[in-house]
DNA sequence: GCCCGCGCTTGATCTCGATCAATGCGACGG
DNA sequence: CCGTCGCATTGATCGAGATCAAGCGCGGGC
């Protein structure tokens, strides 16, 4: 398989965010270009509900939403944490598995479930960038049951930071973060508690024992400077050269 | 896409538990049956180390595998029971990214990754089939992120012995189990905890809880009796419906 | 300007699971 | 038959994070 750059965005083809790269022929990506609607949901919309039918197969252009499970007694854990070029939606299974909802205002490029598993039997090169793109979704999913599994709470918040602030420099096409960086969370404390299995009181106080460890400053609640990634990057429990040690 | 039965077994031709399903043309089973070779591992042998290169693409015929993280401080996480069908290995990237170990004595059907890799572009249908199986896995890593981040150590266990009763009725081609059942475990107590992200000492302890509470029996410490499978599905924190609340 | 409400932080206490430490038990070899 | 070794269980204590309960700060509406 060839093996793919990162996604590359286009505002102003969004749908190349997901289902394209280099190696596209014109006439695959007319196909999908005929294909694709558009659709831009507020902050707060539910995109999906779990067990509900899902219509569309979705990818987002902009904005950010979670994939969550609520258990019955009102605890919750999410399981992703969807940011552009992301999808939603499973080839194969008519019902989401998962609540998706939209945390700031989302906008989403859409395919009729039907339609995009046609295309996708139709079109063996997109079979085989979903199949990239799911990969490294399970491998994402694999890596965050470390955390979840057997990380400290001080370990969790500053693992987020530091895969979130991946995440972000790779949508700008930017290089691994060096040294001072700022980051906007899209998260407020308690969807980020969801997300580390942890509650927003221990969350909170985290952020505070970074700050004044000096790993973080935290001007407002929703923007992080990081002074120093490698050093985060070590409170997250990495080595120094940036990967997780074996 | 076709919905695929469940992975059908199959001794004579293990290659089927991976890549072949009914759509399959005769023609691509002899293609992918002239390019395996098989390899048998002990237990406790390692078939693959994380960040070291890999060069298989596998699928485990029979036994049982552990994918697994250890950071430096010996902390370490089980990310993946490796069950026959299974396959280990990622196309498009050449190293692997955790620890893998067999348990029990593991048969493995193996593709050199060049030729999988060409396979696969050449064999449209081995890529779908291969899609199908990682969205499968996405999934269950998803729901064990559930597991991992809410759950208490009881719930944890019982969740553990729910999803393997239902891995291996599946692989015995049998339906959902319904009352009482038995369940061989392939992991040491030690094993299960690394996957529930408990300490041996606490897993040890829930399965005295259990047993005290009714919910299962113990002959040996690698053979758990299950009278009443819903019963401990309640445990699990599912709901009588036998799926997870919403 | 003032009040109100919501999201965040901080404090006090409790609890579940981790840790430290024996003890039990079955398999295997002498 | 007994000693040993490795795994599992059980007990005692500790501590990180949950829970319960105030404050705090900021933005919006009247």
């Amino acid at each position: 398989m060839t093996r793919h750059d990162p996604i590359q965005s286009c505002d102003s083809c969004p749908i190349r965010a997901n289902a394209v790269c280099a190696d596209c022929a014109p006439d695959e990506i007319a196909v999908l270009d005929r294909a694709k609607t558009y659709r831009t949901v507020p902050a707060g919309g539910r995109l999906a509900e779990a067990g509900e039918p899902l219509t569309y197969f979705s990818s987002i252009v902009s904005g950010c939403a979670t994939m969550s499970r609520t258990l019955e007694d009102g605890r919750r854990q999410t399981v992703g944490l969807l940011l552009p070029s992301d999808y939603i939606g499973r080839p194969g299974r008519s019902t989401s598995a998962y609540d998706v909802e939209a945390v700031s205002e989302v906008t989403l490029c859409r395919f009729e479930c039907a339609t995009f598993e046609r295309l996708l039997r139709e079109t063996p090169h997109l079979a085989t960038r979903l199949l990239t793109m799911t990969l490294d979704e399970l491998d994402a999913a694999r890596d965050w049951a470390v955390v979840l599994g057997r990380m400290t709470a001080r370990e969790r918040v500053a693992a987020f930071l530091v895969s979130l602030a991946r995440r972000q420099a790779r949508l700008s096409h930017q290089a691994e973060p060096t040294r001072a960086i700022a980051l906007a969370l899209p998260l407020s404390r308690e969807a980020i508690a969801d997300h580390l299995g942890l509650t927003i009181e221990t969350t909170s106080r985290q952020f505070t024992a970074l700050r004044k460890a000096g790993a973080i400053e935290t001007p407002s609640t929703r923007l992080v400077q990081i002074p120093d990634f490698e050093r985060l990057a070590l409170e997250a429990g990495e080595d120094d050269d940036g990967g997780m040690i074996a």
